[in-house]
RNA sequence: GGGCGAUUAGCUCAGUUGGUUAGAGCACUACCUUCACACGGUAGGGGUCUUGGGUUCGAAUCCCGAAUCGCCCACCA
């Protein structure tokens, strides 16, 4: 017998282990039509939350009903090295015992970090798996792995090649913390409040020095950053500016340091802003730096990779950090007359996204990736149609993004990471800096040293004499080629071509940019196809306030924490019932009962069937049985069955899973539970809605399945739905039923409407029972002028009498001819007239009162109805249909005032 | 500054190409411990669909303007 609980932990505890260990989660490429999806790996270091479970939930709701479906399936996970965060994490741990990671030296330290990998890495893997992912482990990969690896390289080079990879001289964001430069999009904006410096410098040549006055004469300049003004090389006005125009050309003395520089024109100043004058420091802030290449203008580096001031700054400054090196310069300005005055000023400050650092624009050498020639094929492949956002309008997006990308910037100066494959000579590197630095890509350092001999003529070169770049690549660089290095890209694998395109990508708005774009950079470049078919982006989950969940907000919910609390079923069905592609999810603890008590709902409807074969009700042969042996309310059964099983997977089709999952929960709750199983407890042929009662059950579950899997494997199991060996996840996804089989039950949609139509005169008469307060204990006498004429394809309502007498809990039901004039009180529904006789059980005041109130109401609808119906160009434009129901239902109002103004008198 | 989106019941959200008296879940009210289930059942209350115009026989839905909120990109020296 079943437990009168179900012990979800049990479940999930059981099932899992058994679908890996069987091999359920894995396919071999060759027969059938494959379905395939990566999951977007999370990083090594990464603990299980919210957006991943929301994520994995999607991808496995999509997995396991293509799977169900019999398509091929492979859902491929694995773990993300994530440069920064994982280095971050192991030099924690060093700093601990008192040591950096210098002091182990490069190797040590690598070394130290795969060790750390090894040990807590499976830590979200292990995760994973308590969600109920069908994810195939076989198959589990890491960006860092041998054969990701060997992508890695061979793309570099390949890119070298083609001349899609240069290394240059470039202004980037450099965090001083991490000591490594950072993407465009690592680098977080936040407002910040600071200081306007406004600050003379003396132009060269005026009157000023003569008289003895020596600034009299000087251009105003304003600068949040007068730290870096040892590195101004030009102050620069806007060549439209009149105001200035005079000094362009001239020459002006930088404050502090005597050194005299020139006014540039430049159309970057904007002449509204500050004073209209801008001081230039071409190595310290990007469109400084754009400037200083248009005029020529020298590049000074003032600053050391930890943000400390060098000798280039002065020797006073050398070794400042920066901040305090800003307070001395404004002293020092403030001391020496140059200092005007100081405004308070809201500007926008980076962050470095890992460690929060303050950002720092750095001149350095870095590689870069062209991105320009990747993007257009990316964005042609979205615009023909071959690769689909959904929802659509993140194309939008991602074509905005595409047609004003800029050059990618894929060195880190870390050690954790792809070493960049790029060798030179070690003899060259001191003095490389003023000449041409040669440079060998290549596979290996073997390969490098043959370039490096056939470059140089020397044949007696040795490895010895190569010196391997000391950067690795950015992160972003492995996962862009995620699609297709793991199926074991460069090799031919049957893998790559049988699963290669991938069909489905599903992942957060927040990467698109990161990944995804460059992931179909990536596959168009080498495979020569985009890397998936369909682009399925979801929200962010967010806590109840509308706020991102983060660490530091403290406002994040453990999915681990809602399993113990909810099961796993719970959450994942919660998180798909509440989760639109279209937004943003709000999610509270409260959310998850919703999927707990639907899963109760399913044990307990289960427990009745098991109970009803336990009494010895032996269910009929479905199939054996024809129309005639089935009631009404049984074919209605199967014909809702029917329509949730097209319908469901049509929403699923569309990515429609809120839709689904509500259909799926709607079907289970109202049409089974609600209405079917208190037929059933009645039923005048009960081996017969048995029968049906287990088909639709188990039609249910597996269309639950893929939403829930653990109380569905359960529960199928419990009724025998399945072999003892065998799985519901490996049962088709049901469709519904066959014409044949709709023909033989008389599944009609007259039949359908006829039902229906007799559910409302049943609530109809349980809503008179509670508007005139009769006791649920009572047994009433129900009289139904019956109409179901009107429905196409009725049976004769009189079949329906003793079904009727139980839902209404009637000591009689009795049929008189449709349109007989009823005494009150009544309700009008499709099916009939339904009439309660009361016995003197009412307030005859206050039930005047309310019937009054009614006609009122009804009156409104009449009159709103009448005049729509009165308007020719409402009855000569509006589908026909939508007129007749107007007709009808004007019709069926009038009835009902009628029926209500008799009341009213009998009550008066 | 550029781009995208949102505003519907107390809360979270549906509402598919314009078409009955705008729906669901939670919350709320009343009644019910009826032999699958109180993590339940039955019946209810609750919305001038942010706002102002326009198109249309008809607008939550399409167009224009306003307000409020959110996100992304770029960024002021």
């Amino acid at each position: 017998m079943m437990e009168k609980q179900y012990n979800a932990k049990a479940a999930e505890a059981k099932w899992y282990p058994l679908w890996e260990k069987n091999g359920c989660f894995h396919r071999e490429p060759g027969e059938g039509t494959p379905y395939s999806v990566v999951i977007p790996p999370p990083n090594v270091t990464g603990i299980l939350h919210m957006g991943h479970a929301l994520n994995q939930t999607i991808q496995d709701i999509l997995v396991r009903w293509r799977r169900m479906q019999g398509r091929n399936t492979l859902w491929l996970p694995g773990t993300d090295h994530a440069g920064i965060a994982t280095q971050n994490v192991v030099e924690k741990a060093l700093k601990k015992d008192g040591k950096r990671r210098q002091d182990l030296g490069r190797e040590a330290f690598v070394e130290r970090v795969w060790e750390w990998k090894r040990r807590y890495g499976g830590t979200i893997v292990h995760q994973q798996r308590m969600l109920g992912n069908s994810t195939d482990w076989r198959r589990e990969r890491f960006t860092l792995d041998e054969g990701c690896s060997r992508a890695v390289t061979k793309v570099f080079k390949q890119l070298f090649d083609e001349g899609l990879v240069y290394k240059g001289n470039y202004i980037v964001n450099w965090c001083p913390r991490c000591g490594t430069a950072l993407a465009n999009d690592e680098v977080e904006h936040e407002p910040n409040h600071g200081h306007f410096w406004y600050v003379k410098y003396p132009v060269v040549g005026s009157s000023a020095g003569q008289s003895g006055e020596p600034y009299r004469d000087y251009v105003m300049v304003a600068t949040t950053r007068p730290e870096t003004l040892p590195g101004d090389t030009a102050v620069a006005v806007n060549p439209k500016d009149d105001r200035y125009a005079h000094l362009v050309g001239k020459t002006v003395i930088l404050p502090l340091t005597g050194r005299e520089i020139p006014v540039v024109s430049d159309d970057y100043v904007d002449r509204e802003f500050g004073t209209g004058i801008v001081k230039i420091t071409p190595a310290h802030d990007p469109n400084d730096f754009l400037v200083g290449k248009r005029h020529g203008l020298e590049e000074i580096n003032i600053m050391t990779g930890d943000a400390r001031m060098n000798a280039l700054a002065g020797a006073k400054y050398e070794g400042m950090d920066r901040w305090t090196c800003r307070d001395a310069i404004v002293a020092d300005l403030e001391a020496g007359g140059y200092l005007d005055h100081v405004e308070d000023i809201d500007n926008q400050v980076g962050h470095c996204y890992r460690c929060h650092e303050v950002v720092e624009s750095r001149l350095s050498k870095q590689w870069f990736v062209r991105m320009k020639p990747l993007a257009e094929p990316a964005v042609a492949a979205v615009k023909s149609g071959e690769v689909r956002f959904v929802p659509d309008r993140w194309s939008k997006i991602y074509y905005n993004w595409m047609e004003n990308i800029q050059d990618w910037c894929i060195s880190r100066q870390l050690w954790w990471g792809h070493r960049i494959p790029a060798w030179y000579l070690a003899s060259q590197e001191s003095g490389a800096a003023a000449g041409e630095e040669r440079v060998f890509v290549a596979e290996t350092a073997q390969e490098a040293l043959g370039q490096a001999k056939k470059a140089t003529g020397n044949d007696g070169l040795t490895l010895a004499d190569l010196v391997q770049d000391p950067d690795v690549l950015d992160t972003w660089f492995s996962s862009w080629l995620w699609p297709f290095s793991t199926l074991g890209w460069p090799e031919k694998t049957d893998d790559l071509a049988f699963y290669y395109p991938t069909t489905d990508l599903v992942t957060a708005q927040d990467i698109i940019f990161f990944w995804v774009a460059r992931m179909m950079m990536a596959g168009i470049h080498f495979m020569g196809k985009p890397p998936f078919a369909n682009i399925v982006i979801h929200g962010i989950v967010r806590d109840a306030q509308g706020r991102k969940m983060s660490k530091s907000l403290g406002n994040s919910l453990d999915p681990l924490e809602i399993i113990s609390m909810y099961s796993a079923d719970a959450l994942r069905f919660s998180l798909a019932l509440i989760t639109s592609l279209e937004c943003d999810t709000k999610v509270d603890k409260s959310k998850f009962e919703i999927g707990r008590n639907f899963a109760t709902k399913i044990w307990n409807a289960a427990k009745f069937i098991e109970m009803q074969t336990a009494a010895g009700v032996t269910p009929a042969a479905l199939g054996d049985l024809s129309a005639a042996a089935l009631s009404t309310d049984d074919r209605h059964m199967l014909l809702a069955c029917d329509k949730a099983c097209r319908r469901i997977g049509e929403m699923l089709e569309n990515y429609r899973i809120q839709d689904a999952a509500l259909a799926v929960y709607d079907f289970f709750w109202t049409q089974i539970c609600d209405w079917y199983v208190e037929y059933v407890k009645d039923s005048p042929d009960k081996s017969v809605s048995l029968a049906v009662l287990r088909d639709v059950f188990d039609k249910a579950l597996r269309l639950l399945h893929p939403f829930m899997p653990f109380v569905t494997e359960e529960v199928a199991h419990q009724l025998r739905l399945v072999g003892e060996n065998d799985t519901i996840m490996l049962r088709s996804f049901p469709t519904g039923y066959s014409p044949e089989e709709a023909a033989k039950w008389g599944l009609t949609e007259g039949l359908y409407e006829f039902v229906n139509a007799k559910r409302e005169a049943v609530t109809a008469l349980r809503a008179l029972r509670a508007e005139y307060k009769v006791p649920p204990s009572a047994r009433v006498d129900v009289t139904i002028a019956a109409a179901p004429a009107g429905i196409p394809d009725s049976p004769s309502p009189e079949g329906e009498i003793p079904s009727m007498k139980r839902a209404m809990r009637a000591e009689s039901v009795k049929l008189v001819a449709a349109g007989a004039d009823l005494p009150m009180p009544s309700k009008i529904t499709r099916f009939g007239t339904v009439y309660l006789s009361l016995e003197g059980l009412v307030d005859k005041a206050a039930e005047a009162k309310r019937i009054a109130g009614e006609i009122a109401r009804i009156a409104g609808f009449i009159k709103a109805a009448e005049a729509k119906l009165a308007n020719r160009a409402f009855v000569d434009h509006a589908p026909p249909a939508v007129v007749d129901e107007a007709r009808r239902k004007l019709n069926e109002n009038r009835e009902k005032t009628v029926q209500l103004e008799k009341l009213a008198r009998l009550f008066a």
